[in-house]
DNA sequence: GGTACCTGGAG
DNA sequence: ACTCCAGGTAC
């Protein structure tokens, strides 16, 4: 349906995008406009049933089962009010529909470009193919950008915290507290009065802390979203201590080792890659032997703990640059600036993951009988942060 | 006391 | 860009 679509759908999502709002597109044909009523695509299942806004799998057939609710048409000057409602008729296998309210039909024209978009529990329907909406968007005072931004404004505690880091910011280099890798994260923690930890939780008051130093011309190490152990009991290769044995390494000290990056892209040079599976909605790992190119899967992840990880630790978060000179325990950081994201776009994972910008790091050694880890690090590049988080403020610290 | 998380890297 | 790696704690 979305290719009779009288506008780009990148440009929409582009647009969209911009103010940081996700949303699921619909383009109605002659008739359905006629009617005001929609195949519920499985994209807009999807998006309805992520936010938590309607579930079409949970509703029965007929009439009695209509769920409606009140909806508003975006114009660039104000909104107006609509009922939108779902149902799933008696005929037709009970197809999901969508009815979005007589007054669509004199919102929008046969294959214009509707985003339906949910803040907040409530349903914004928005016509990308006029221009005087689009251009709306970019303006801070239009009804809709009002409520956008404040969804998306930084909230009384953030404003707390970037004034605890401006008065961190203002002291300069401060000498580290730990030495080695975790000291910029660590001694920007303890400044903020954080103990160290291994709480999921985010750091503080629901924000998490991801701290960073910024070095010139070096490569650009992954961050480090969340860790997760894979579900042992779904996983072929049962257990960590296997997984070390089977597809680990004896590194230089002649200790039995597995760290290493997998991707789904293509197998690392252990043949070990990631490959998601629809059907259970796992995340698998598999071991590609070299010489048959047989594909064994080692170990699982189940996507709906993950994404409700992610979730969890990414509702909001602060990445944090800091300036470093020194080394070991000389090392001093100055924490110079802020990327503020909000909340993960969590249904994107799947697709990341498939794409190779997210990805997992194996951290573990031998230690004397048992396995221990570092933990089984879903990362991402520093500058993909875009494609699962909706754009980021920056704010400067100085 | 082992597991599963936290905090982050370098060549 | 990929291979490979680090010091910590809660329960």
């Amino acid at each position: 349906m979305l290719e009779k679509s009288d506008f780009s759908i990148v440009k929409a999502l582009e647009i969209l995008g911009k103010i940081g709002v996700e949303s699921a597109l619909l383009v109605p044909t002659k008739t359905g406009l006629e009617k005001s009523i929609f195949d519920a695509t499985d994209n807009l299942r999807q998006y309805l049933s992520n936010l938590q806004y309607h579930d079409f799998r949970q509703q029965g057939q007929g009439q009695g089962c209509k769920i409606q609710r009140e909806a508003f048409l975006v114009r660039a000057n104000s909104l107006e009010k609509t009922t939108v409602s779902m149902y799933r008729p008696e005929t037709k296998r009970g197809d999901p529909r969508i009815w979005l309210g007589h007054s669509v039909r004199s919102y929008a024209a046969a294959y214009n470009l509707l985003a339906i978009v949910v803040l907040d529990s409530v349903m914004y329907i928005l016509n990308m193919s006029d221009r005087a909406v689009r251009s709306s968007f970019t303006n801070d005072d239009s009804p809709f950008r009002k409520i956008v931004d404040q969804y998306t404004s930084p909230s009384s505690v953030a404003r707390e915290l970037l004034g605890l880091l401006r008065g961190i910011s203002q002291q300069g280099f401060v000498k580290t507290l730990r030495s080695g890798d975790t000291g910029v994260g660590y001694t920007l923690e303890t400044l903020l009065g954080i103990s160290a930890n291994s709480r999921k939780a985010p750091d503080f008051k629901g924000i998490e802390i991801k701290a960073k130093r910024s070095r010139a011309g070096s490569g650009v190490n992954r961050s480090t979203l969340f860790s997760k152990a894979p579900n042992w009991k779904l996983s072929p290769i049962g257990n960590a201590k296997n997984l070390l044995v089977m597809r680990g390494y004896d590194d230089k000290n002649g200790r039995r080792s597995l760290y290493h990056t997998l991707d789904a892209a293509e197998p690392n040079s252990l043949g070990l890659t990631l490959e998601i599976d629809p059907e259970c909605d796992w995340l698998k790992q598999v071991y590609v032997d070299p010489s048959s190119g047989a594909r064994v899967h080692d170990v699982t992840w189940e996507i709906p703990i993950l994404k409700n990880d992610l979730a969890a630790k990414h509702q909001e978060t602060f990445w944090v640059k800091a300036a470093c000179r020194g080394r070991g325990n000389m090392e001093a950081f100055h924490y110079v600036e802020v990327q503020h994201t909000q909340k993960a776009m969590t249904a994107n994972l799947p697709a990341l993951i498939e794409a190779g910008v997210l990805t997992v790091d194996y951290a573990l050694h031998y230690n004397g009988t048992r396995a221990r880890d570092h933990g089984y690090l879903f990362k991402i590049r520093p500058d993909s942060l875009g494609a699962l988080f909706p754009p980021p403020r920056i704010h400067a610290l100085l």
